[in-house]
RNA sequence: GGCUGGGUAGCUCAGUGGUAGAGCAAGCGGCUCAUAAUCGCUAGGUCACAGGUUCGAAUCCUGUCCCAGCUACCA
């Protein structure tokens, strides 16, 4: 299929210091949702989410508890892919800083930007926090006792020198502009752009990318006198130190494309459509990261996505630091791994900051999944069983069923919200529909028809004929809301459509199957002429929670 | 301090010059296929505050208050 679009989107990698909250999963939830759209939209997609594993606080946490680095990471990162697992999200790679072909991947960078001039050594020097590390100034107040820091202000601050590798990023900044200012959407939301381009007016300073006082990290691949730091048996000089934390992090999203190890592999992958991120690495990912790829050669990706913060009910930011953010874990207990995406992509908005409460996910999961969706399929399936026996009646021609003309509003509304990534935008239009369909219901009132076409008189015969159009429309209506969402929930629907006698095409991550917006057309599962399948049995797929109960 | 986004019904939000909206939650009524479900109706707001422009302002202007973000190397 050589003219199939591929599609290759990232999240922003995981730091595994703790287990991961809500907070952290919802950006790998919602690109999970869009790597599967496009997967069933018929794109070959990847899909990258992974951890970053580096960095002196995870070797000092590991030194703590009196364990291994390398085995410390592991049990932590277990904690992350077994979370992601629960959720069902599926990447085509879960990427680990401490992969191998990633140490190559950041080598190489470093190579190709010191070929290229923009490597040099230098000292840095700063505010030291023992606490906390380097500070900036204007993070820092003067006291008459000296510097101190905001977090801990009875400790005395270090003026601390280290000799550095720095990374020429202010001869990038007229280059970053013009990119900025030719590709006006590259990085969205609006105001995220802005906010990017204020810091650009102010001019740039080169940024420091080694560092020599711990070891936990990718070697530095260029010794002092500008040799290579590898010696004759393999290893590398410690003398050298490794690569700053940020600086090999970023580059796991071309390592996962196939950098440098296969430049096929790279040359299809590459440049990523979708970078998806939190609002507090923006300057990472649209600065550093392109005048990275720019010293490298290497073309920039297409898209950053800045997506905001899960804020409590008080409106404080969920973080592990502050203990307040829900567990992955107790929601998808609650709510299914199905119902935990929905409520979370549906209640916080993808394009800002949200404040969510328990209690506001299990509103949420009422109202929606069992009282709106998950009823109407039951009630749906009941009265196409209990009516007419065991086939599944189709559904009428678009041009005579009134739903077929709502649903073309619908899809053309969801796609455009999908395609513009405001998912909680796209679950809105899509529920619209779910609304039209249950008032469809009471208008036609199918139990009444069916009472007319017992009753045996001469109205009967065209009675029954209406029944089984009224609930063939209604089963199609079902259909296509149960395939649109599975994106959100992937479980769901393939259960959702056995009860309604029709096949689920596509593979557990959303792959194989028929281009979705074909399949999402009115009546394309049941072409005229057709056998009749059989209705499967009438399940509840979302139970209804007791608030009480769920909260406790 | 500067710049940016926001402050609209109990809750979450839509609404950028023309008689205040949706969903949820609440109350009432209908229906019975359904997960005490669903459908309809009702109630509920001095649109942060104070001035101004205008025939008319949630919407434009000025000032004030409050919340959040950005203002470079924790990641």
């Amino acid at each position: 299929m050589p003219d199939r679009p591929r599609y290759y989107l990232t999240t922003a990698i995981a730091y595994p210091n703790n287990k991961p909250g809500l907070h952290t999963l919802y950006e790998v939830i919602g690109a999970d949702v869009i790597a599967r759209w496009h997967r069933m939209k018929g794109d070959d997609t990847r899909f990258l989410t992974g951890t970053d594993e580096h960095s002196v606080n995870i070797a000092e946490s590991a030194a703590q508890q009196g364990r291994d680095t390398r085995e410390f990471v592991d049990s932590m990162v277990k904690l992350f892919t077994d979370a992601e697992d629960a959720l069902l999200i599926a990447p085509d790679r879960f990427i680990r800083t401490t992969d191998p072909d990633h140490r190559r991947a950041s080598q190489e960078m470093v190579r190709r930007a010191f070929a290229n001039g923009d490597v040099y050594l230098g000292k840095y020097e700063g505010w030291y926090c023992p606490n906390e590390g380097f500070k900036a100034p204007s993070d820092l107040h003067e006291t008459p006792d000296g510097m101190r820091c905001p977090n801990h202000p009875t400790i005395t601050l270090q003026w601390l020198t280290e000799r550095n590798w720095f990374f020429r990023l202010s001869a990038y900044r007229d280059r970053l502009v013009e990119h900025f200012e030719a590709n006006p959407e590259w990085v969205q939301p609006e105001y995220r752009k802005n906010e990017m381009l204020a810091f650009l007016r102010g001019g740039l300073e080169d940024i420091s990318i080694s560092r020599e006082t711990f070891h936990w990290g990718i070697p530095f691949p260029i010794a002092e006198n500008g040799e290579t730091a590898q010696r004759e048996d393999g290893s590398w000089d410690p003398e050298a130190g490794v690569i700053y934390v940020w600086f090999d992090a970023l580059i796991n999203y071309i390592t996962g494309a196939g950098f440098p190890d296969d430049p096929e592999a790279f040359a299809k992958w590459w440049p990523a459509d979708l970078h998806v991120i939190g609002k507090d690495i923006n300057r990472f990912h649209t600065i550093i990261w392109p005048a990275m790829l720019m010293s490298a050669g290497i073309a920039l990706p297409r898209k950053v996505w800045v997506h905001g913060w899960l804020l409590t009910g008080g409106g404080e930011r969920m973080s592990k630091s502050r203990g307040n953010f829900l567990d992955p874990q107790d929601s998808v207990a609650a709510f299914g791994p199905d119902g935990a995406r929905y409520v979370t992509l549906r209640e916080v908005a993808f394009d800002r900051d949200t404040e969510v409460t328990w209690d506001s996910f299990v509103r949420r999961y009422n109202a929606d999944l069992a009282n709106d969706f998950g009823n109407l399929v039951n009630r749906t399936v009941t009265m196409a069983g209990r009516y007419l026996g065991g086939p599944r009646p189709d559904p009428r021609p678009a041009a005579d069923a009134p739903l077929a003309a709502a649903w073309a509003r619908t899809l053309a509304a969801y796609t455009a919200k999908l395609d513009a990534l405001l998912l909680h935008d796209a679950l809105a239009a899509l529920w619209d529909f779910v609304g039209e369909a249950n008032r469809f219901v009471e208008t036609e009132q199918p139990w009444a028809i069916a009472k007319a076409a017992k009753a045996g008189d001469a109205g009967a015969p065209a009675a029954e004929a209406r029944l089984a159009s009224v609930l063939g429309d209604l089963v199609e209506a079902v259909r296509l809301i149960s395939l649109a969402s599975a994106p959100f929930m992937p479980s769901i629907a393939p259960r959702a459509l056995e009860q309604l006698g029709h096949a689920y095409p596509y593979a557990a991550d959303g792959n194989g199957g028929p281009p979705v917006l074909e399949a999402l057309a009115w009546g394309a599962a049941t072409p005229p002429g057709a056998a009749a399948a059989a209705l499967g049995t009438a399940t509840p797929l979302f139970p209804r929670l007791d608030v009480e109960i769920a909260g406790a």
